[in-house]
DNA sequence: CGCCCTGTTGAGTTTTATCAATATTGGTGG
DNA sequence: CCACCAATATTGATAAAACTCAACAGGGCG
């Protein structure tokens, strides 16, 4: 199986043989591992340049001074943890792991000169950046508008589609492998609640939740209550334009 | 007085002449007015390219099809309403007026050469994307963590001190066009527990706010209750370094 | 004058948080 | 395999926060 960050570029573009070659060895350079539950930014032992998840999950968070503390991104193998804008200044939310996670470490002249080299693959970096955009402003969205059983269904149904565009996810199914309290943290509300919304799911049919796999045996019914539109996520294979193999034969 | 990206840019780097000549000439290239309460996009009338506030508000907003609406974004003169990812993309939500405003409307190519030929702009764009970037995270700690109070003082606090970074604010106090209801969309609050968190905070003495004006009386008690630590919005000069006349003399 | 937009107020309801207790689970060492 | 532990999940009762509905006030403007 290709590395995860290919994996979700396919989404986008369908790269030549080389460019897979390039994008293969530029992730495989230098990988680190933490265990779960590990601060890893902005100060603590982050390595310099372009950090991707390759496997398991970490998130980007923020505490407060009343120690309340809110997640504010995933990342998901695939994603990238601090984009290149992050890397020039010290930044400061933090950076922490989920579960066990095997991290990427790029080095930015590395990206910069397959950028130089392969514009797809800045095309493909770029639009990384964008979807990872909209799903900050999705999230905002969600916060601000959905109540709480329709807000815990779209997160669901963003996190199965995230896993699905990396294949991670089979038709209904992917793994989910946050507690009640990750769960709560990620979306503003507490931990009791966040076990009283997902019983009400639970109970409606919409999802099977149990040790760390999720099941959605109806993916449309739970979009329908979510108002989970997932055109942000870009997923559509829109870069038909930027497909190496067009030309080819 | 200069034009407020140079203004805004000036949170960050120092130009030399040259290059605030450059920028100048890039904004007023070419502008278009729009009235307000207004929507620009997606596919509404919007010139290609990347588009810059000069005056006035606008925002970012994604309408539910429960007909409720979020705001995700404001944008104050010398913000940019769509950046270069997103022109590469049909975006997925929608950018409006709030009150009148002044666009420039600048060419990607034109961006592109400047920022070829002066890295410092270069670097003053990545810098502001970065801190575009992090404002939208706060958002989502403000949604997630915050009550509505202190919800409300922070997104009045973080307004001053943005509208202050191009020189649109006072000591103490700046314009505020929005209406209630235009308030409530962006916190996720209802329009009416807007009206009575503001007159709880004008009770309490932290903000008079009356027509379009806003004062606070007491900046730092309201950044206190609200915990507002503006170092997202990287305001410090922290871009020393870039300066381009310290070499001289 | 009359209308529309914005802001204000009150009453009653729904949603969500908090606190505290109890069950369940997964993993660990004996 | 079992006993035990800590982490996680569940439950009930109560309180706080926020929403909805509905009515009304004020201001600007044709």
């Amino acid at each position: 199986m290709l590395n995860p960050v290919s994996r979700k570029f396919r989404n986008f573009v369908r790269f030549s043989e080389a460019e897979e070659v390039e994008l293969e060895h530029l992730v495989s350079a230098r990988r680190f591992v933490r265990g779960p539950r590990v601060e890893l930014g902005p100060r603590a032992a982050l390595p310099d340049g372009l950090h991707v998840v390759l496997e398991g999950w970490a998130c980007h968070y923020k505490v407060l001074p009343n120690g309340r503390r809110q997640i504010t991104a995933l990342c998901l193998p695939g994603d990238f943890c601090m984009d290149r804008a992050s890397v020039l200044r010290q930044v400061c939310h933090s950076v922490g792991t989920l579960t066990a996670v095997t991290f990427a470490q790029l080095s930015l002249s590395a990206v910069d000169e397959l950028s130089a080299n392969y514009p797809r693959i800045s095309t493909a970096l770029a639009w990384q950046s964008e979807v990872q955009a909209a799903v900050q402003r999705e999230w905002v969205v969600n916060l601000g508008q959905r109540g709480a059983t329709e807000r815990m269904a779209h997160l669901l149904c963003e996190i199965h589609m995230r896993l699905w565009m990396v294949d991670l996810a089979e038709h209904g199914s992917c793994e989910m492998p946050l507690t009640q309290a990750d769960l709560a943290e990620t979306m503003g509300l507490s931990a009791v609640h966040v076990n009283r919304v997902l019983q009400e799911l639970r109970s409606a049919g919409l999802i099977v939740l149990r040790g760390r796999t999720l099941t959605i045996p109806n993916l449309d019914a739970l979009r329908e209550i979510a108002m989970f539109d997932p055109g942000y996520l870009h997923a559509e294979r829109e870069g038909r334009h930027l497909d190496a193999n067009e030309w080819a034969a």
